[in-house]
DNA sequence: CTGTTAGCGCCTTCAA
DNA sequence: TTGAAGGCGCTAACAG
């Protein structure tokens, strides 16, 4: 234990550099640099007094200038649009899933507006891979990320099929199925559906679950009864406004929105409009992030495995990193949740 | 529009770097960064040959190389022990303050077997700050974040009061009586405590709330119903254990669980052990984290306003970055949110 | 055992 | 209008 007078710092309040302790000792850089690595060929006592200083000065290297360097970085990275429920969810499965690893978890959403452009993760992924981190796993890409950054990637939920990256997903089509079929089940007829980003792989394979239950059940899909709001609540608000406002033998009975946060705002409009869930309205979202059940009523969902894929994404990525064997596809199953939004089909007038 | 050949690459697989570029157009490097950060003093059509390469090539700059040239780089950093539920409910305030202001957020948990040595938040900031980002929300930092990094800090849920970095954190006095006396309404007496982290300022304000709601009505705090469990899970159903076991007419009718994360546990060893939850037992925690809704029974806890404290956090980093006002210290009220985990004491035996 | 040199990718003088 | 040179903090190879 050192003394430690504490941060005495290089006076103008900026970062303490390898250069500041190298200077404080008297000695070259390199030699502290070989200290802090642990390399051979130190003298006992200069490894003393070098990490005296250190201590003293509470130095730290840089991860930036060591990761350009060349080295490893012991960082997966993880790149999301933004920090949302869905992403949130996962993030603590990828979380979990690294301790004891060794390796560190770097976050990134890039500024809003750069990522409202498509491309925004093959743009963060130039921007970082390699230099700040080892592997990356990026959240719901909207494109198809393309070459090679130099590092193993897996996408979650992601733009399209087998070509691309290694993938993690969950079974939508199915998933889309099994709330259709509940609705069905309950009586319902006039099914709306609020679709999701259509540039991404699990909106589509919804909406395809969606209209093979409708015409399992011999009913065509309503052209009237659609909206795509790409997975947001602003525009899903909207469409539900529209859909509700239709006269009670055309509107829906049942909408199903291909996720929670565009399902939400539904529960809304309807409560605006005097609609009563389930009584008059039943609603089943996709996802199942926190707020689904905290929403009143609780929203009936279908529960993705968000831990699950997050803790497998970032298995795959470490497996990729060290060379061994891994699925270039893993798909999850979903299940139904019923809590209070769905209930049998209002009689008609 | 270029023609988009796509992702040529540097033949290896690396990354694209500005001399990737400089080399295919036949220019300088100098001028590429010129082009790319819009300098003036380039022909128009070298602009344009270059800027057909870069879209040609993909190519990025490297946020690492540009800021350790020294530049800002519009980005925040979030620095958290952990991707928990906690943390991600910061985060998703912080990411929704973010949005229009040009910043992009770089959330950071170091290897686990770091973060468990105390000192992490420091070391975290000493690796990353000014390189890495212009400004810095810790959360919840065990040792007092003391010395400059050269870019300003905000601290939530901090070690400790006035000295340090700017923070926000919540009235944690108030909550811990809001909590102890909604118990006391019930008729409870021998109300247990799980401590929170006794390095964190705000597990010493909620005992001590707890404390003086106890005093004031005229209940000595039973030092045998005390345990500190560091608002840790694995920890708390220890203390559950232990605390539960102990004969019916000294077991404690009540438990005060200094967050949820420790409140949790509590109900699954009830459960265990055949104790009703409320009837037997009433629990109560401390955070209202989305897992305190969907527990069964859901859990009465006492709120802090996570997501409005993260866009606190992020608001008072930005006005420090930018040279304006700021308060030193933001506490925000909690409240009590009644669900199912409370209720009138049992009659004794 | 220690220091010198070179270079990671980038940007900014300063000359040409 | 362009390019060469220097340096950010760090590590690795190579001299001494």
């Amino acid at each position: 234990m050192t003394t430690r007078t504490d941060e005495l710092h290089s006076a103008d309040g900026g970062r303490v550099t390898i250069t500041d302790v190298a200077r404080s000792v008297g000695v070259s850089v390199a030699t502290v640099s070989k200290v802090v690595n642990g390399r051979y060929g130190v003298a006992p006592s200069t490894i003393a007094r070098v990490q005296a200083a250190i201590d003293e000065l509470g130095y730290e290297t840089s991860l930036v200038a060591r990761s350009m360097r060349g080295q490893s970085t012991a960082n997966i990275g993880v790149l999301v649009s933004e920090f949302e429920s869905y992403s949130a969810e996962l993030l603590k499965g990828i979380s979990e899933a690294i301790a004891g690893t060794g390796y560190g978890l770097l976050a990134y959403a890039g500024r809003r507006d750069d990522v409202t452009e498509s491309g925004w993760e093959r743009r963060s992924l130039s921007r970082l891979a390699r230099t700040l981190f080892d592997g990356a796993i990026v959240v719901t890409p909207s494109t198809l990320i393309t070459g090679s950054f130099g590092i193993p990637i897996v996408a979650v939920d992601p733009h399209s099929g087998p070509e691309g990256p290694h993938t993690v997903d969950s079974d939508n089509r199915t998933g889309a199925h099994l709330a259709t079929e509940h609705l069905l089940a309950l009586g319902h007829r006039r099914i709306g559906l609020l679709g999701g980003r259509d540039d991404l792989e699990s909106a589509r394979m919804r909406e395809t679950g969606w209209r093979e239950a409708l015409d399992a059940a011999g009913i065509a899909p309503d052209a009237a009864l659609i909206r795509v709001v790409g997975y947001r609540a602003d525009l899903a608000e909207q469409a539900a406004r529209e859909l509700l406002s239709m006269p009670a033998g055309e509107r829906p009975t049942a909408i199903f929105a291909a996720n929670d946060r565009s399902a939400l705002p539904v529960l809304d409009v309807a409560a605006e409009f005097g609609i009563r869930v389930p009584e008059d309205l039943s609603v089943i979202g996709y996802d199942d992030i926190p707020e689904a059940a905290t929403a009143s009523p609780p929203l009936t969902t279908i529960a993705q495995p968000l831990h699950e894929m997050g803790s497998a994404a970032l298995t795959m990525v470490l497996d990729l990193l060290h060379g061994r064997e891994t699925e270039r596809h893993l798909r999850l199953p979903t299940r139904l949740v019923e809590r209070s939004t769905t209930g049998p089909a209002p009689a008609e007038a």
